[in-house]
DNA sequence: TGTATTCTGGATCAAGTGATCTGCAAGTAG
DNA sequence: CTACTTGCAGATCACTTGATCCAGAATACA
């Protein structure tokens, strides 16, 4: 990309390291650029030059997040897993993640930008359209469940995905209330109980003699 | 209280209501001074005579907040209601509270100050320990409903209650997502299903037949 | 070497932050 | 009335906010 003229003196990629992790652990607003430059070592100069501004650096997190943390929801968006095997492995890895060592616990995107001022709705936006996009992929698998008939037509399909999803963003906030993740994954079991109560019958006893 | 010198020319509890309103909708740090004194209509010297400082006035906040809209989750907290219909009507009445008109969308004691500086730690304990109640008492109510022979004693409590409560928490993120009540009320009806599924058989035959 | 290009440290910007102070107004108590 | 208490408007405090500018330094290409 840079061609010519001087080099950049600074990692890149370890300074939006260092930001993901300060605006995951403080949110959007409350983490200044001042505490953004002192953690990546850089001047003023340097941070507008090589990002522009806060609000892009920030942007830049959240891509950053998405294809590393964040992939842990991904597997709900794929037709490789069965629909149920998906939703309980997108939960209880996000469980995991959330509360393993070595990063701020409870998730990005739910928690860097929950709320805020009329400016920076922007910033609001682009998580909700995160979530979104999980949401959706959650509805979608209820969808195959019952394109299968492992769950009945008549079932309630924006319930049955918005049970799972507010769940899943509600584990933030138990993360960040210092919840282990065991109470949390015997938190999912029981979830879980949900969608095999609503199993079709046929379904269950065809899935008890296999 | 105020015997004596010159009497206040502003609502005190009008103001307390205006900060109610701009700190459920852009949160505690979001929320500047020059805000609050321009929705109350006072001056500086009068917010800090009348409320201290701005901590101070947001704890004031979260009391009255606790004491009218919050109320929604006290039914868990009694002996009155049996403990099944106290948690199904604490995730009724929360998700309608949550987005009925008329007020920001979402719980305060959840969004006000799920992220924030290292300073403002206060704050944040401040809605945890709220959380930390509405916790108890559910974990109490389960407790309760295996003493009476409804849920198994086997039954893993944290994680049950811990399912409901993180299912609660959620409920704040899909309001301001802008999922209606109607879906919300969906997902609740699913949700319940847990409790009827870890039912232990004889109490859930007594009920069918009563 | 010379020129173009890019990056860096540091000063600087206007605006906003929570909080305080001063001088005066408006009451009550004696 | 006077003395005392309290609330008011507005100026002001030191500090932080995100962002910009400038002079100099370090590289690539000619």
């Amino acid at each position: 990309m840079a061609r010519t003229g001087r080099p950049r003196e600074f990692d890149r990629d370890a300074a939006v390291q260092a930001a993901l992790w300060l605006f995951w652990e403080h949110g959007y607003e409350a983490t200044s650029l001042a505490q953004l430059r002192a953690r990546m070592g850089i001047s003023s100069a340097s941070f507008y030059a090589a990002f522009g501004s806060k609000e892009a650096l920030f942007e830049e997190v959240v891509r950053t997040y998405a294809g590393s943390f964040g992939r842990v929801t991904e597997a709900v968006g794929q037709d490789s897993l069965p629909p149920r095997a998906a939703v309980e492995y997108v939960l209880r890895a996000s469980a995991r993640m959330q509360t393993e060592p070595g990063h701020p616990s409870g998730c990005l995107m739910v928690l860097a930008a929950a709320v805020g001022g009329t400016d920076h709705a922007t910033v609001r936006a682009l998580l909700a359209d995160h979530r979104a996009v999980v949401r959706r992929n959650v509805r979608a698998g209820i969808e195959r469940a019952v394109d299968a008939g492992e769950l009945p037509a008549a079932i309630d399909a924006d319930g049955m995905s918005v049970m799972i999803t507010g769940f899943l963003w509600g584990l933030s906030v138990e993360s960040r209330d210092g919840t282990p993740m065991e109470t949390l994954d015997a938190a999912i079991t029981q979830l879980m109980q949900v969608w095999d109560a609503a199993r079709v019958p046929s379904a269950q006893a065809a899935e008890l003699v296999p």
